[in-house]
DNA sequence: AGTTAATAAATGACTGGTTAGTCATTAAAG
DNA sequence: CTTTAATGACTAACCAGTCATTTATTAACT
């Protein structure tokens, strides 16, 4: 019972993404070995293929798996909200910007960006599941404002993306130029939210 | 003087870079294979050798070489300027978003997203020529509005990621989802604008 | 102008290392 | 004693980088 083959299917699938998940982000999807795979999650290459078809496919499972996790945080956080809409949104660029960067999201998400053209049908998912999900979340406040007489209606609804942009550009700057100038984020995310609800120009 | 053979010494740097970009782009970094890039410039893998002394050779000469056209000409276009500050930065956001999806700038920065992390001296060469550069070009317009008056002096310059966050991320979305929702540019750009300048809140 | 010699560009076969995926075998569990 | 998780050695393919050889271009010399 020492040293090794120890059986434990339950626990594997859990082990080997979680050491995916750490290979990719350091190697990204080419680069990365899956005998470093194994190795990181204590097994061999075998016990990985007993799991999974192929290397493509346990990217595949690492996207699905991670994907919607923080948004189920976030609604809740919004469900009994009934304050001034403009609290509302602060709130969401500011728990938008904290998730991207500190959790592992931001690797994956690094990684979509570089390999998603290659595999179209994880992108198709991934439209599909996680980023409709975004959006409908981002609808939801900018409609609160609306009706509360808060928001002015301009086209935004139909671009939440800009909504996302400024939380999303932390987290690429994060990940690509902290080192050589690092980013304020609790300055950064007030003065998105400041710029976003009250614009640049000076008011008459 | 017919088949193969030809020697042409000044003209093939540039053909491989292109064929390069164009390979890199498709595939990323660590599954191009250079006997494809040899091929699409019409050569074979040894020539490629002996204008670059590595494959990563050849992937940072291209960053390089591809870095910094943009600016010089929207340089140009602010230069004579002396109108509203409003329009100014309209027009910096519509020429930053159109130069960004049309040109192969677009494959580039999805390129260095992807593989940045792994050439940290391609980072340090990127963040000191190309972001700082576009950093001032913002500054700049920010100034203008406020020693005119128009834009009030929130934090903004000191975070100019928070402009390019926009047409960065349509970029990236066109890069992505196009296919699966396309992105209306141009509304989507004068909806960033304009919230931008005058932002959500209904003016009092 | 024509021949030849020197030079430089380009080739392509080769190698050494790497790694995704397989499978016959081993060993734990019930 | 049967089942099945896990192993690890193996293979088949792939590809970055090398280098001896081939071919074009230019110079040099009649």
């Amino acid at each position: 019972m020492s040293k090794s083959h120890r059986r434990r299917k339950d626990a594997r699938p859990g082990e080997i993404l979680d050491a995916a998940l750490a290979e990719f982000a350091l190697n990204g999807f080419a680069a990365t070995r899956l005998d470093d795979v194994a190795k990181r999650a204590g097994i061999t290459k075998g016990t990985v293929y007993l799991y999974f078809d192929s290397k493509e496919a346990l990217f595949r499972a690492l996207l699905e798996q991670e994907s919607g996790r923080n948004f189920a945080e976030i609604d809740g956080l919004l469900d009994g909200y009934t304050g001034p809409a403009d609290k509302l949104l602060q709130l969401l660029i500011r728990q938008a910007g904290v998730r991207l960067i500190a959790s592992d999201l931001r690797h994956l998400i690094r990684l979509l960006i570089a390999e998603g053209p290659r595999f179209p049908d994880l992108l198709a998912f991934h439209h599909a599941e996680v980023i409709s999900r975004g959006r409908r979340l981002i609808e939801r406040v900018l409609r609160y404002g609306i009706e509360r007489g808060e928001f002015r209606d301009n086209g935004l609804v139909k671009f939440p993306q800009i909504i996302v942009a400024g939380p999303m550009l932390a987290m690429l700057w994060q990940s690509l130029f902290a080192e050589f100038e690092p980013l304020d984020l609790e300055a950064y995310l007030d003065t998105l939210s400041d710029t976003l609800l009250h614009g640049m120009m000076v008011r008459k």
